[in-house]
DNA sequence: GCAAGGTC
């Protein structure tokens, strides 16, 4: 078998240098991303190490690689590659203060949002040799990803940039890139379906439709009542809306809650000198009177055992990571945002260290070849201390009989679920980057583990024929998968102590501390990033790649913030992604949003919306509803909005321009993080400012607005400043941290006070 | 400087 990875040399004009070799007939095999047209080149064909380094060059061109394989039927094929989406729906007056707009129309894409790898040059140039592949190739074969998306990333391609192929092309379906899946799916190329693009198309408009014109709307209603003047982006669509109403309506819920006293009781007992702690049966006690009945009854008095209950539990590995899945353990292990986890898993992929980090598979299919992969983990060297970090964890896994590991339900079209490579690092990596593979490969290893068997003894204590109490018990008797996964095993929640002593049925107990404690009922738990991601899985909206985003758009467009700008044992200000703080709580501007969005276009507040759209969608994809017509009827719909957000569009206007002042004004304050009394003038509070005139930030005294304390000292500007809970012992000004860039290992500490005398002692040392 | 959805 024959594989060749063709100059990917692209001249001007957009026609390729190909070998003499190309001239051959061939099959032209059309991929969503360069990793799926490795695989799939590596399954039909074979690849040789010295092609593999030429690929290396490809990757380093940023440009999407083409191979050219044979495959066991002698058949060949050129593999190439599309990079996501080629093109985009573009407004074609391209005016952003008109609306509604409905003329729009799909143009290959001008240049990627965040990450900017995308150019326009690139796009054009990956479009014009798609096409001049397109001329020569005899079938076309559609391969990208099988889901909606990936239809519609093959159905522009073939529509624009091969002369109308979409409906003489051949589908490749396939669950996931293994190579017998692709073999298998190129032995059995289906017609491709249209209904599917139609349907992932119209998905496009019709966020296009709503998303746009919706937030022009708003922008401009902003814009009009401050007579032009005054601009702030603001933006709504199907997915911003409902999650932006999540935090909206938890936090009317927080608002609202009454916090309702309850009381609980819990009874020490005596028997032989061993203390047996026990609770109340009744968890919740509503009144004081009766948990002081029920204090008074059991006080010095002698309870019977009645039950005792002895089982083993046993709790199941983990599943492999799901994206979702590995976005809220980093967060609860590590505090990282989910948007700050996506970046850095792109980088541990991106360097080959882990698979591919946007799926929403927990499965793990075995020609990963599980262990290829632990052996190759097993030599990972700490790059301080020189030792073998998993050896052991990998000989302890390697030992088994067998290796299947704990598999979840979710799947996904393209991919296996998150798993470590093997690979070594080639670079040094930062310390986010190695807290998460660390997490990735312990997690990995875990899903191979036994199930964690602990003991749970459960004891019934009745006092005076009449009051019960349990004193329960958890041990851990065996480790099973937890021992792969510290530090990060939750452990199982401990019942009222480790151990028993030895009791039976009938045994007398004496009661030596019976107590009440009154309690509060809560409010309902604020989200923090993790768990509004969950949600929004849970209430399906968005993917597993853009919920982050979307999120991180929320805060961005300051609808939503944090209730805690400070982490629990240090103030963190200016940091960038990164950690993420406690709480989120919607900001003036999100509850005004959302209650004129409820007003005039509830849809867009609401998951209904996805929920209806999937529904005719669906309907689009079997021929039971046309897309025009689906398009139409959204179009209508928000015309009609438009008119009645129209006629209000002045009132709209003022509300919005009153909560962005509170927001702002809000903002500013929270901006001014404290670091403790000043002193020099001994009553106002140093604070961390921003400066309104040079942005910069500087540390100032409260009373300064008052004009009577002019202290203050200046900051660095780049990195994180962390406030340490200690004053220079020196001059008595507080003490911050500087960490900047990767030197989170060696922060700078230092005393704000320039004029510290330490300082001048250091000064005069160095001379 | 607008959506949501792909991708490096």
């Amino acid at each position: 078998m024959l594989l060749l990875l063709l100059s990917t040399i692209i001249s001007k004009e957009g026609h390729f240098k190909l070998s003499g070799i190309i001239e051959l007939p061939y099959d032209l095999v059309i991929c969503e991303k360069p990793d799926a047209a490795l695989r799939i080149a590596q399954a039909l064909g074979s690849l040789s190490f010295k092609k593999m380094s030429r690929l290396e060059k490809a990757k380093r061109e940023r440009l999407p690689p083409v191979f050219s394989v044979t495959d066991r039927n002698n058949q060949r094929f050129v593999v190439c590659s599309a990079l996501g989406h080629l093109y985009g729906l573009v407004d074609i007056r391209g005016n952003r203060t008109i609306y509604p707009v409905f003329d729009v129309t799909w143009r290959p894409l001008k240049k990627k949002g965040t990450h900017g790898f995308k150019t326009s040059a690139k796009t054009e140039q990956i479009i014009r040799s798609i096409s001049a592949l397109s001329h020569k190739a005899t079938r076309i074969v559609h391969a990208c990803d099988y889901d909606q998306e990936g239809e519609v990333i093959g159905y522009n391609i073939l529509q624009y940039a091969c002369d109308n192929k979409y409906e003489s092309s051949l589908r490749a379906k396939f669950s996931t890139l293994t190579d017998e899946e692709i073999r298998n799916s190129f032995d059995n190329l289906l017609r491709p379906s249209k209904g599917l693009a139609e349907a992932g198309r119209s998905r496009h408009m019709i966020d296009f439709i709503y998303g746009v014109n919706l937030s022009r709307a708003l922008t401009q209603s902003y814009k009009v009542s401050n007579e032009g003047k005054a601009f702030c982006n603001l933006s709504i669509g199907r997915v911003q809306g409902p999650t932006l109403a999540f935090v909206v309506e938890q936090d009317i819920e927080i608002r609202n809650h009454i916090s309702d006293p309850y009381w609980t009781i819990s009874g020490e007992f005596e028997k032989n000198g061993h203390r047996i702690k026990a609770h109340y049966h009744k968890q919740k006690i509503t009144t004081q009177s009766q948990a002081t009945f029920i204090v008074n009854e059991c006080t010095d008095q002698y309870g019977k055992i009645t039950t005792i209950k002895d089982e083993k539990v046993g709790s199941k590995a983990p599943n492999p990571f799901s994206l979702g899945d590995l976005q809220s353990e980093a967060y609860r292990v590590f505090k990282f945002s989910p948007s700050h986890t996506l970046a850095i898993a792109e980088k541990l992929y991106l360097d080959a260290l882990i698979s591919y980090p946007r799926s929403s598979s927990q499965k793990l299919p075995a020609s990963i070849n599980y262990k290829k992969i632990i052996l190759h983990l097993s030599s990972f060297v700490d790059s301080t201390t020189g030792g073998a970090v998993y050896s052991i964890l990998a000989s302890k896994l390697l030992a088994k009989d067998h290796l299947s590991p704990n598999e979840g339900r979710k799947t996904d079209p393209a991919h296996p679920a998150i798993y470590p490579t093997g690979e070594k690092p080639k670079r040094r990596p930062q310390s986010a980057e190695i807290k998460l593979l660390d997490l990735i490969i312990k997690r990995f290893f875990a899903t191979f583990g036994d199930p964690a068997i602990s003991q749970h003894t459960t004891i019934t204590i009745l006092v005076k024929d009449e009051h019960i109490f349990i004193a329960d018990a958890k041990k851990m008797i065996y480790e099973g998968w937890m021992y792969f996964y510290k530090p990060y095993s939750n452990g199982s929640p401990l019942g009222d102590q480790t151990n028993l002593p030895l009791l039976r049925n009938d045994d007398i107990l004496k009661s030596v501390a019976i107590t009440m404690s009154e309690k509060f009922t809560q409010p309902p738990v604020r989200f923090n990033e993790a768990s509004l991601l969950q949600k929004m899985e849970k209430e399906k909206i968005g993917t597993k790649a853009t919920r982050s985003e979307i999120i991180s758009t929320l805060f961005k467009r300051n609808y939503i913030t944090s209730t805690n700008t400070y982490s629990r044992e240090s103030i963190v200000v200016g940091g960038v992604g990164g950690r993420t703080r406690s709480g989120i709580e919607a900001t003036d501007i999100g509850f005004e949003l959302v209650q004129s969005m409820h007003k005039y276009i509830p849809n867009i507040v609401s998951t209904n919306l996805t929920r209806s759209m999937e529904e005719q969608l669906d309907n689009i994809e079997v021929g039971k509803a046309k897309s025009a017509a689906v398009i139409e009827a959204a179009m209508d719909r928000l015309k009609e909005a438009i008119v009645s957000f129209k006629e209000k569009e002045i009132d709209i206007g003022r509300q919005i321009t009153e909560a962005i002042a509170i927001t702002r004004n809000e903002q500013r304050q929270r901006q001014q993080i404290t670091l403790g009394t000043c002193p020099i003038c001994k009553n106002g509070e140093l604070r961390i400012i921003k400066s309104n005139t040079t942005q910069k930030r500087f540390v100032g005294c409260s009373n300064y607005s008052t004009g009577t304390c002019k202290a203050a000292a200046p900051l660095p500007q780049k990195g994180l400043i962390t406030k340490m809970e200690k004053i220079c012992n020196v001059c008595k000004w507080p003490m911050v941290k500087s960490t900047y860039g990767g030197q989170s290992k060696n922060p700078w500490v230092f005393c704000v006070n320039m004029q510290c005398p330490s300082k001048k002692q250091q000064q005069n040392e160095n001379i």
